[in-house]
RNA sequence: UGACCUAUGGUGUAAUGGUAACACACCAGUUUUUGGUUCUGGUUUUCUAGGUUCGAGUCCUGGUAGGUCAACCA
């Protein structure tokens, strides 16, 4: 489909258009997303997802999902189970399945040829030695005492680490460059190191384990991706990248760079999100309140709504902090279409309709979604006794208060206006109940009453209603900005980040819904059942608020 | 006392040497049987100093500020 208007491209796609049109890449373009199965995806991927399989959507190429997998110490077949999930509920379909452990042996012959041209060599250096080698930013290196070995000893000493003769941390395979390079990466930087240690997938076939810098780039190109994106802080390791493949004389994949995402009132980190699972602070990865996949799939979220915020939040390479509003709005723009309306009140007030007869009951039919398409309804039973939100009436209302107080009228929707005529306090002053009378003619969509109310208040009928619990999400931090907290991001965490109310009433209706089926709870927010449910307890989550312009107004 | 990356409203992102725009946020009004939604309008912008040019947000130089890099992690 073509749009009018055509629309600017961002630097990636700019990049790629220029390969197409220069005819670099005859067979089409090919990227890839590569996650290290030790963890479980969150939002930031979801931009890494939408950059590179939307870049290959967008110009006609394909997307690979390649799992990075070069450190069996930290990865688990569980997180790769997880991250495909994650992947295909966003709505992508990668071309191919793929393992960076699936080319251990075409990497360890690239590193052999690599010592065969004098340009890595076996080193029996200690981690700490290979440090100190290494210098400063400031400061140039110092090369090993081992950096001269023949051609012939370091394959000697190669394939006797492949062969299990050395243990963990007795010697490594470099790469010969330059110790005095600018680039720290560029000084002899390491290629294989010895793990006794089982893999997920290749067992104990394995003893060396090729390091990321020797690992990507060969794998990328193996695959021929065309273009290799990632995040700005492998921007140094491209040299180092770029020389793997020049070395190598094999397909020359290039790397391009892009800033991460940050989002505002939360933490990216695996490292952070890993600490508020382990203590506690959150009740796993998939806790609604984190910024994860998996968290906000729970949480109510809908795969399109992330899409699109992804697209709005665009990419460069400048560091950047995304407001969290932007992410809600986008929730709230997909759900407004699509969520059906519900009546649910959760501080619950009884309201008597006292001229209303005690022993009837209507089913009034109810629209479902006044947005949709096509308008359905559904059936709500109305009686005399309701249950309306408690801050719906007020003793002493003031002048912009569209809603109860002695006097006052409004609809309740879906059903007849009221006039409030009375209430009943405890001894302690509190509302308990609040007495009205309806007018007969004005019922929703047969209306001759004449009267016009300003206001509309949602309610559930006594004798009807179904009890519910409510969870109801905010923010995970208290702070916009986390990057600068370290470890004292946990004084930060928002104490309203989860507030549970354990009895609300909803329509009985509610009984049939399934598991993350968007719903409004209307005047209330977007919600949506929650996994913890059964047939006798209904669990809902908040996704988001409405926006309240009369919090904002009460304020003043 | 290095190398590299970056700098446009409050937050993001465009403008590809030729009128600084779009979205979110915010404010005001409109619509509304949700104080939701819709629609309309408004507030607020090119880090700095030079240079090139008829013309610079864009190109060049210096400065300033922020970020990245010294894991047998990715």
């Amino acid at each position: 489909m073509e749009e009018l208007k055509p629309k600017s491209l961002n630097f990636l796609e700019e990049i790629v258009q220029e390969d197409i049109a220069s005819g670099k890449y005859p067979k089409g373009i090919l990227t890839r997303f590569p996650p290290e199965p030790n963890g479980y995806l969150h939002i930031g991927h979801a931009k890494s997802i939408c950059l590179n399989f939307g870049l290959a959507q967008r110009f006609g190429g394909a997307t690979n999902l390649r799992f990075d997998d070069t450190n069996p110490v930290t990865e688990e077949t569980e997180y790769v189970e997880s991250i495909k999930k994650d992947v295909s509920w966003l709505g992508f379909t990668w071309a191919e399945e793929l393992y960076t452990s699936d080319y251990f042996e075409d990497l360890y012959q690239f590193a052999e040829k690599l010592i065969t041209l004098s340009f890595a060599y076996v080193d029996d250096s200690s981690a700490a030695e290979i440090a100190a080698q290494k210098g400063t930013p400031t400061t140039p290196g110092t090369h090993s005492p081992f950096r001269n070995r023949s051609v012939e000893e370091n394959l000697a000493l190669f394939r006797d680490m492949r062969a299990g003769k050395y243990a963990d941390g007795e010697k490594v395979l470099r790469a010969k460059i330059d110790m005095a390079h600018p680039n720290m990466h560029m000084r002899d930087p390491l290629m294989y190191r010895i793990r006794h240690v089982k893999h997920h997938r290749s067992g104990d076939k394995w003893c060396i384990y090729p390091m990321y810098d020797f690992a990507h780039g060969q794998s990328d190109s193996i695959e021929e991706i065309t273009h290799s994106i990632c995040t700005l802080e492998f921007d140094v390791h491209r040299p180092l990248y770029d020389w793997f493949l020049d070395k190598l004389g094999i397909f020359p994949s290039h790397q391009y760079e892009f800033a991460r995402l940050n989002l505002s009132h939360t933490v990216m980190s695996k490292r952070k999100l890993l600490q508020l699972v382990n203590e506690k602070v959150v009740n796993g990865w998939d806790d609604p309140r984190m910024p994860t996949i998996s968290g906000l799939r729970r949480r109510g979220f809908t795969p399109a709504s992330i899409r699109n915020f992804c697209e709005r939040i665009g990419v460069a390479k400048r560091d950047n902090l995304i407001d969290l509003s932007l992410l809600e709005f986008c929730i709230r723009e997909d759900l407004n279409k699509s969520a059906d309306r519900v009546m649910a009140v959760l501080d619950p007030i009884k309201l008597v309709i006292t001229n209303y007869p005690a022993d009837k009951t209507e089913d009034l039919q109810i629209e479902n979604n006044p947005e949709a398409e096509v308008i359905t309804k559904r059936s709500v039973p109305f009686s005399n006794e309701l249950y309306i939100e408690r801050e719906d009436f007020m003793i002493d209302p003031p002048k912009k208060f569209f809603r109860l107080g002695v006097g006052l009228q409004v609809r309740l929707k879906g059903a007849y206006i009221v006039t409030c005529t009375d209430f009943k306090t405890d001894s302690a002053g509190n509302v308990t109940e609040v007495h009205a009378e309806y007018i007969p003619e004005s019922k929703s969509g047969q209306d001759t009453s004449g009267i016009n109310v300003k206001g509309t208040i949602h309610w559930v009928s006594v004798a009807h209603a179904v009890e519910a619990e409510v969870r109801n999400f905010d923010r995970l931090l208290i702070v916009e900005d986390a990057s600068e907290l370290g470890d004292d991001f946990l004084k930060f965490i928002n104490p309203e980040s989860l507030q549970i109310i354990p009895k609300v009433y909803v329509e009985p209706g509610l009984k049939s819904a399934s598991v993350g089926q968007p719903l409004q709870f209307i005047r209330k927010g977007y919600y949506s059942l929650d996994l913890d449910s059964s047939s006798d307890k209904l669990v809902f989550n908040r996704t988001v608020t409405l926006k309240d312009t009369w919090a904002k107004e009460k304020a003043k």
